[in-house]
DNA sequence: CATGAATGAGACTTCATTCAT
DNA sequence: GATGAATGAAGTCTCATTCAT
C-alpha cells in the first residue's frame, strides 16, 4: 500500500532515475514549469530516453500520479471500512480518526513529494480531476458515509450532514498534513502531541 | 479593503482587460502554463501592449497577488483585533470565529481567482513565499497571538498551544472557503447554514 | 569647419538633447545595438520625440554621420592645397604633414565619438561607403594628388605611386589618432612629443 | 597556426555550416545587426539548431572570435621571437618587418572576414577589448620589446620610445591588411610591389 | 511641438518531441 | 535500449514606428 511504484522493479535503473527526477523537479517548479530537458539533465540520462519510456511529457505526470491517485486513496478505505473491521478494531469513532491521521501520515511522509504534484495539478486538469472525482465516488464516497452513519446511529457525532463531516474531516486531515509536510516541512514539530491535538480539535472543537 | 486594484483608477481600458485576461488565465491553468500570447488574445490587445505595462510575464503576476496579499490578509486583522473591539464587537469566541468567516466569505467570493492564484503559486515561488511568510509575522502573528490569549483567559479555549489552535482555524477556514469557491463553485452550497455548521465543528468539534 | 553642427542654432533643446544622447549611444554600443527608447531616456525626452525629427532611426545616424564627412574631410583639403596656399605657407612636406596632424588632432579631439561612429558604420554600410567614396574621389583625391606631384617634383618624396603615399599619409594619421582618442584614450599621452616622432617616422621611417 | 578552427574536426557538418553563414554575416553586417533567423536560414538549419550548438547569440560570436585572437596574435610572435630565430632568421629589421607583413598577410586573406568581425567588435564589448589587452599584455607586449631593444641596441632603430614604435609597426602592418582586405577587396592589387613599398616606408618613411 | 500608449513584426531563446545512429 | 543532434512551433520580450491626445 505504501509503496507506489510496484512496477519499480520492471524499472531499468535509468528510467528510475528519470521517475526520481521528475517528482523532484515537478514537486518544486510544478509541472508546467519544468522542462524535459531539465529532468534529463538531472536524471543523467539523455533527453530521448525520458520519450523512449513516456510517450509525452503528460504521460510521465499520469505515470507517477495515478498510483498515488490509487495507491493513496482508496486502500485505505477499502481495507479498514468494512463493518466488521469498524466493530473490531475501532470501538470509537476517536480511534478511527487517529487511525487515519497516522495511516496517512506515513503515508504523506513517505510520498510527500509525490502528493503535492497530485494536489496541486489537481487544479489545473480537468481529467484529474474528473479521475479523482470518479475513484472518489466509486471507492470511497459510500464507504465514508456507510462509516458516518455507522458512529451517527451510535449517537457518537453530531446531528450535521454526512457531506460536511466529510468535507470537515478531510479537510483537518489534509490540512494538517499539507501543514506538516508542504508548507512547512522544516518547523520544528512534535508530531506525537500535534496529531493528538489534532484529533482533539476535530473531535470536540477548540472551545471548552 | 475588498477592492484589491485601488489603482484600477490609474490603468488604461487596455490594462485593465490585461488585468482581467491574465487573471482568468492564471487561475484556469497556472502561471506557467500560461502564455503572454494567450492573455494578449483574450484581452484583446497586442502581445507587446503588456510588455509595456509590465516589464516581464512575473511582473504581471506580482501585480496581481501582491494586493491580493497585502489587501486581504492584513486589513481585516489590522482593524478587528485591537483590545477594544474585542470587548465591544465580540463578547465571545464563537462570535469572532463567525465574523472573521464571514467577512473573508465576501473577500473571497469577490477574489476567489486572484486567490487561488495567490493560493497555488505559493508552492512554487520562494519569493513569494518568504514575502507571504514575513507579512504573516509581522502583522498577523502578534495580533491573532493576542486575540487567542485574550480568550484563553477568559477560559473559552482550549488548552493547546496557540499555534496549534492557529492552525486549526486558519485551516478550517481556508480549507471551508477553497472547497466553497475553488474546489466545487458549482455545487448547490446552502451557504448559511454550511458557515453554521463550519462554526459549530470548528467551536465543539464533530463528536456528540 | 570644427561645428559639425551648424543647424544647432535651428535646434530645439529637446532636438540637441536628442542628438547628443544618440552620438554617445551610438559610439558606445553601435548603431544597430542602440534603441530608440535607450535615446530616448537618455535624452530625456518620449520616444514619439525622436521621430518627429528623424523620420526614421537610419535618418537619425545620417544626420549625425553626414556632417562629419562633409565638415570632416573636405574643408581641410578645400582650404588648404590651392597652389599658392602650398608654396607659401607649406615650404616643405614636413610642414604639411604636421598641419594636418595637428588640424585633425583638434578636430578628432573635438569630434571623436562623431568620428568613431562614423568610422565603424562605414564597414556595414554601402550607402555610406558609396557617399564615401564618391567625396572622396570628387572633393579628395585630386587635391591630394596634386598635393603629392607638387612635392614629388621638388624632390621631396620617395619614388612611390600616388596612391600608396596616400594610403601610407592616411594610414599613419588614421592610426595615430585612432589609437589616441578611441582605443586608449585614457592612456597617458604626451600628445606634443607623440606627433613629433609621428610625423619623424612618416617621414624617415623607423630605421637608422 | 593558420587553421583558427583547430575543433573543425569535431563539428557536425551543420554546425559547420552555422559557423560559415555566422562569420559570413556577421562580417557584413556586424553582430548586432545580424539575426539568428538570418544565420539559420543562411545555414540551411533550423533556428534551434544553432541554440543547441551555442547557449546565445554571443557565445556565436565569441566562438567564432576568441579563437582568431589566439590563433592569430600569439603563434607568430610566440614562435619567431625567441633570441635565437632573431639572429638566425633576421639578419636585419627589414627582414623582419617583411616577414611579419608576409605571415600576417596569409593569415589575413585566410581570415579576412574573422578579423574584420574580430577588429569591428572590439570597438563595442568591453569583455573583447579587456581579454585583448589581457592578452597582448602577456603575451606579445614583452617579447615585441625585447625584438626592439635587440635592433636598438644593434644599432638600427631610430631613437624613438619603444611603445611609439610597436605602435607605428602595428598601425602600418593592420591598416595594410585592413585597407588590402577589408575596405578595398575588390581593386586590383599589386600585392607583391605592395608590400614592398609598405616595408620601404615603415623602414625609411616617405621623404627621400 | 511633444507625448507615451499602442502596435505587430520580429528578435532571441526554449520546448517537447523525433529519429538516425 | 539509449543517445543526442535536429527540429519547428511556440515562448517571452524588444523594436522602430504610429497616432490620438
Amino acid at each position: 500500500m505504501l509503496n507506489l511504484m510496484e512496477e519499480d522493479r520492471h524499472m531499468s535503473e535509468k528510467q528510475k532515475r528519470i521517475v526520481q527526477a521528475a517528482i523532484e523537479l515537478f514537486a518544486e517548479k510544478g509541472f508546467a514549469g519544468t522542462s524535459t530537458s531539465e529532468i534529463a539533465k538531472k536524471a543523467g540520462v539523455a533527453e530521448g530516453t525520458i520519450f523512449r519510456h513516456y510517450k509525452t511529457k503528460k504521460d510521465l505526470l499520469m505515470a507517477l500520479t495515478m498510483p498515488t491517485l490509487i495507491g493513496g486513496v482508496i486502500p485505505f478505505f477499502a481495507a479498514n471500512f468494512s463493518e466488521e473491521v469498524l466493530e473490531q478494531d475501532y470501538p470509537d469513532f476517536r480511534t478511527l480518526v487517529q487511525n487515519i491521521i497516522e495511516n496517512r501520515y506515513e503515508f504523506t511522509e513517505k510520498n510527500g513529494k509525490l502528493i503535492k504534484i497530485y494536489f496541486l495539478e489537481l487544479f489545473y486538469h480537468d481529467e484529474l480531476r474528473q479521475q479523482f472525482s470518479e475513484i472518489f465516488m466509486t471507492h470511497v464516497k459510500g464507504k465514508f458515509d456507510r462509516v458516518i452513519n455507522y458512529y451517527k446511529e451510535r449517537g457518537e457525532l453530531a446531528d450535521m450532514p454526512n457531506s460536511t463531516i466529510m468535507r470537515a474531516l478531510i479537510t483537518n486531515i489534509v490540512g494538517f498534513l499539507l501543514t506538516r509536510f508542504v508548507v512547512m516541512p522544516d518547523a520544528a514539530w512534535d508530531d506525537q502531541a500535534e496529531i493528538e491535538y489534532t484529533v482533539d480539535y476535530i473531535l470536540h472543537g477548540l472551545v471548552r
